[in-house]
This record gives structure tokens, sequence and C-alpha cells, in this order.
DNA sequence: TATGAATGAGGGTTCATTCAT
DNA sequence: CATGAATGAACCCTCATTCAT
């Protein structure tokens, strides 16, 4: 890489940064472009010529931070083999969960943009050469466990869908009640929904 | 109540129908109050003498609107006497569903805009003189059952971020199913929250 | 007219004497809006309530600017009456030019801008109250003559494309030669122009 | 030519090529820069290796291109020998209309940015090689005439003036009539103007 | 000669808010 | 209470031009 792509690469990760820290502190439409490039030191016309728009950069910080979740909770379960189907599905919605916890803004950010959509591409067609594509390590996961799944997709969107609107609210605001309190009630209702999509 | 109020209130809800009518038509930041004063027939200025800002008036939007969901539903529950408790829960969660499968802009406007915070408080100080306390319903069902509960909040919590958003995208994009094939898999798990939070 | 109309008069007019003093001096392009405001004494919001952009406000300019010629020349020719169509044409056609001679940044704006379409709606359908309708009055000194005119208005057309496009060079560059030795010339060649139309 | 001067004379002409397209397409204030070296291949610095700026190049253009109106005219009219002074006149504002009246394109791009100063300059100085002088085109063509003109350059500059302006309309928007029409007006007035400058 | 990433002034436009009427 | 003309900060985006490579 000569030294011009790492200068371009530089401007370029420099605006991802910013951007990335004043959306997750006053939210993407409260941020203006101009605001971003003043922050990052480069010009206003830099700006386009990395990205569109403002919802261009959002959404790939968006599908960039939610495989990086995956990918560390992933690497850190690979850590443990031997897990059941189960555990390593809680062991994952744990360790997102923990990581989201460490970091709020993080949460609001991803909790405020994500849909299923962007998520599911997110996981499935990784933008950035050392992300993850969790589709795989998912029926990977399947596979390797005895016991067969009915309509693993539904199950998958029930639990993701569960787990990322009950948090947000524990995390941030303790509400209905703090975190630790929930977590025990999800992992529950968690294993419950596996459970019933299990084939005997 | 004398002519100018009736006026007065005229003007008022002239302003919070056509407001609504174009949040859920182009969405809440692509509706200037400019468009809804023009719409709405009244001068600019006359806006700010009913709400502080575009923000005000969303928000009083969302708890009368999801306010007037529940009341629909539990007005049509009660025709229905002797439910069980679980079958009284499955009976509102279906009949909201259906109202907003039926009302897509109005799922739209709700969904991007809803909180625990907002939520909560919407069902208990209700605004409108002829919106409900859904808190008090609650708890009658609750006393009304035999069987008693651990952790209501927790469980009504669960439950309603469970379903809020899964149907969101259920209903606007069939993802990752379409609503029809959802619903009894939703059902099932929201049964199983609350046969765990039943204490014997 | 109250107070409030003719601040609102006021503005507008203030707008409009300055984008034509810029006009004039830098050209239509080289004019920003934000210049127009700032020269003008009112806020950038200001402009758009009267005109929809520079385009809108440069038209009505130019039909405005150019009935006013036509009026001037017009009311002057009726001082002079018992004069032979062919001598009130000659007549109008000087004044206007001893016009345009002594306000060379009003020919420079009109030349560059004028074309036979927008030049026809000005004469014809006068947007200011005071403007003439120079078709009118064309009409009429026609029909006051003794002798007829074969396609009277092609004849117009090219009398008013022969004098606009040579007086232009002469007046500003003295190109071919100066003004006053262009005139002879060119009222002996409109005249010739004339006299070829008219049925014997 | 050695191979790098071939080298440059095709981005050159390139530059030129697209410059034309656009300007005819698009018009000039409405071609950017960035577009024209884009389209051409080269790089944006390259341009200015070449112009000095956007002008620079429309005026290298507008010079050249009115040149070739006017060679290919007189490389037509070459063909036919024998014609009368007058009717050499008439033959190459003939041919030269025609020209025009089968590429619009170059008619708008022509008319808009032509000024009796850059025209002469274009026929009298040539920058391309190929290109004519028409000064003495026209000077042979007066000396080979028996009979004798008065101010032979006013006579020129008003039919140029005429011409261009009038057909402008009539080509385009058949304003006041369309040029099929016009042209038996326009020649005939063309002679008669010639007529006047004769001496006898 | 040739490149093209970077610049940043400047463009047009919108709109929440105010305040004299 | 109601009005709506006026404001002007802030927005996004373009583009001619430069200069290190």
């Amino acid at each position: 890489m000569g030294k011009l792509d790492i200068n371009k690469k530089k401007k370029r990760d420099s605006l991802l940064n910013t951007a990335f820290g004043m959306f997750t502190t006053k939210g993407v439409s409260q941020t203006s472009i101009s605001e971003i490039v003043e922050r990052a030191g480069v010009a206003k016309g830099t700006f386009y010529l990395y990205f569109k728009d403002k919802y261009d950069i959002k959404n790939k910080l968006i599908s960039h931070k939610s495989s990086q979740l995956f990918k560390n909770a992933i690497d850190e379960m690979h850590k443990h083999p031997k897990l059941s189907f189960q555990d390593g599905i809680i062991f994952i919605i744990d360790n997102i969960i923990n990581q989201l916890n460490d970091n709020k803004s993080l949460l609001t950010f991803i909790s405020k943009n994500l849909s299923w959509g962007i998520f599911k591409n997110a996981l499935t067609s990784p933008e950035n050469e050392d992300d993850y594509n969790f589709k795989n390590v998912y029926e990977t996961m399947i596979n390797d466990s005895p016991k067969k799944l009915k309509d693993p997709e539904i199950m998958l969107f029930m639990i993701v869908e569960l787990v990322s609107s009950t948090i947000y609210s524990a995390i941030l605001y303790n509400e209905p009640v703090k975190l630790e309190i929930l977590k025990p009630y999800l992992y529950n209702t968690v294993k419950t929904i596996i459970t019933e999509h299990e084939i005997d």
C-alpha cells in the first residue's frame, strides 16, 4: 500500500470514527456533515469523496459495528469448545449484551438504527475483510448439534428481537428493572424459545 | 364549553390531525411545521400557542394513539367475559396486532417513536379524558385470575417488547416470515413467558 | 394600502432594484442570491418569499424594463401627432436607442437576456399596471395609416432583431462603427423593410 | 510530429470534443470541468495544461466552429463559379443557415456565445491551420464584382447581425414564423441592404 | 507531462421561531 | 387569541483549482 493509499485510508477512517462518535453522542439526525468534517479535520468536499451522504456513512457504520460485536462474541466462544447449542447461543447473547453494557453509546446507536434487514445483511455479507459471516457460524452450530431445529430463522429472529428490544431499556434506563435482574428471566425465555423449536 | 373554547379546540385538533396525517405519510423528520400549519389552515404563530415544538406534538400523538389501541382492544375483550388471564392477554395482543396490520402507517409511526418510557406513561396517565388507564385493567385481570404471578411488570415488559419488535418487521416487510406465519410462534412464546411467571 | 403592505412592497422593490443593479454590472450568472439580499439589506429567506429563484426575478425584471422602454418612447411619440406610420416607427426606434445609449448597463442586461418570446410576452401582457400593451399601439398605428401592410408581425420581428443586435455592438464597442454613424444606415434599412411590406 | 506530440494532441482533442458535446447538450454553465475530464478520460489537472479555464475552451470552440461553418459554405460556393456578388453572399448565407438548421445544438451554442468581436476575430485570425481567413475571401468577392461598395464592413455587419438574430428564433421556436417562410423575406432584405450600399 | 486526492469558498435553499399588527 | 412577514442560522452539496506524487 503506497503512501497515498495510506493517507486516503487515514482520511476515510477519521471520518468514520468522528461520525461514529457524534452519532452515538448526539444522534444521527442531530449530527451535520459540516460538524463531522470539522472535527475530523478534513475539508467538506473530502466527505463526498468517500460517502454519498450522511445515510451512507451511517449504514456503513451500523454494518461494521454489529459485525464486530458478533465477531468478538464468536471469537470468545471458540475458546470454550464443547458448549451445547443452547449454551452456545446463550454465551453469544451474554457476551454481546456485556459488550453493549460496557459501551452504552454503541448500544444507543445500534438500537435506534438497526432493522432486521440491515442486520441480516451485515451478518451475511460483511463489508470489511475481517468481519465474519455469522450465518455460516450459526449453521455450523446447528449442524453440530444432535437435536434438529424447526424454522431456525424464525427462531433466531424472535430471539434477536426479544433480546435487543429488552436490553435497550434495561441497560439505559433500568426499566422495568436493571440488567442483572432482567438477565435470568431473559435467558430463561430464550432457552424456552429454543426448546420449543427443537424437534424430538 | 363556550363558543370560543370550541373554536380553540378546533384549531388544536386540526393541527393534531394534520400532523398525524403527515407524520404517518412522510415521517416526522420530513414534516415541517410550515407544512403542518399550511395544511391545517392556521397561521404559523398559532402552532406555538398550543405546542412547544414538533416533538411536543409528536409525543402527544404517540401517547394518544397508543392509548386508543389499548382502549379498542380492551373494549372488545370486555364483550367476551370469562376469558382466562392468559387468553385475555393473547386476545388483547391479537386485537392490537390486527389493528396495526390494518393501519400500517400507524404502525410505522408508533414503532419508530415508541419507547418503554413513553409507553408506560401513556398507559398509566392518559392525557385525554376518554383514554384508559391500562395499568388498572392489567391489575384487575391479575387479581381476577386464580393463579398468582411473579414480577408481573417484568413479564409485561418482555411481552410488549417481544411483540412490538417482531410484528414490525413481519407486517411491513414479511421478514423473516409474514404475519400469519409468525403469529402461532409468537403466541406460543407469549404463553410460555406467562407460564414461567406463574407461581404454583 | 396598509402599513404592512407598504412595507412588503418596499422589500420586494429593494430586491428588484438591487438585483437589477447587479445583473447589469456583473451579469446574471455572476450574481448570487446571497449577494443580492446582502446589498438589499434583507434576510436571505425573504428573497424566497417573493421570488422562486434567480431566474424568476430576472424574467420579471426583463419584462418590466423592456415594457418601460416602450412606454417612454410611445409617451414621447404621442406628443408629436401627425407622424406617418414609417416616421412613427423610426421615432420609437430612435427614442429607445437613445434611452439605451444613455443607459448602457440596461442595454447589456436586456440584450443578453431577451428573446423574441419573452419580448412578445412583455409587450402584450404587461405585468405591472402602469406598463403598456404595445401590441395595441402597434395595431392602432397600422390602422391609422392609409397604406396597408403585408405580414406586419414578421416585419416587426425583422426590425426588432436587426435593430437590437446591431446597436448592441455599436453602442458598447463602437463596432463596426459608432452609433451615430450606424444610425443613418440602420434607419435607411428599416425604412426599406417597411416599404417592402407595404401593399400598393 | 513525434509520438509524444501525437499523444498530446489526442488529449487536447479529446477535451475539445467532449466539451463541445456537453456544451451543446447541456449548455456551458451547466457543464463542469469535472464532468468534461471524466468523460474525456483524462485527469483533472491535465485540463489546466491545455486550457486556462472553462471560458478559454469555450471561446476556442466558438472560433473554430464558426470558422468551419464559413469554410464549408465557401468551399461549396467555389463549386459554382460565375455567381454575382449578391448571389454569392446569398449562397453563403443560405448554406450556413442550412448547416445550422441541420445542427440545432450547434446553433444554440453559437448564438448564445457569439459576439461580433469574437466573430470577426474568428474569421480573420483562424486558429486552426485548416480554417479560412474569410476576410480575404470577402475582399476578393468585392474586387471581382463590377459594382463598387460603400462601407462594406458596415454592410457585412448589418447582414450578419440581421441574419444571425432572426434565424435563431425561427429555427428553434418557429417564431414568429418557421424558417422556410422567413427565408424569402430575409433574403429580400439582405439584397436590399446590399443594393443600398452599391455605388452607381 | 500527467495525475487525482484534497481543498474550502461559495452556491442555493429550508425552516423553526419571533413579534408587530 | 390569531396572524404571517421577516428573520438568519444552518443545512447539504458542487466545483474550480492546487500540488505532491
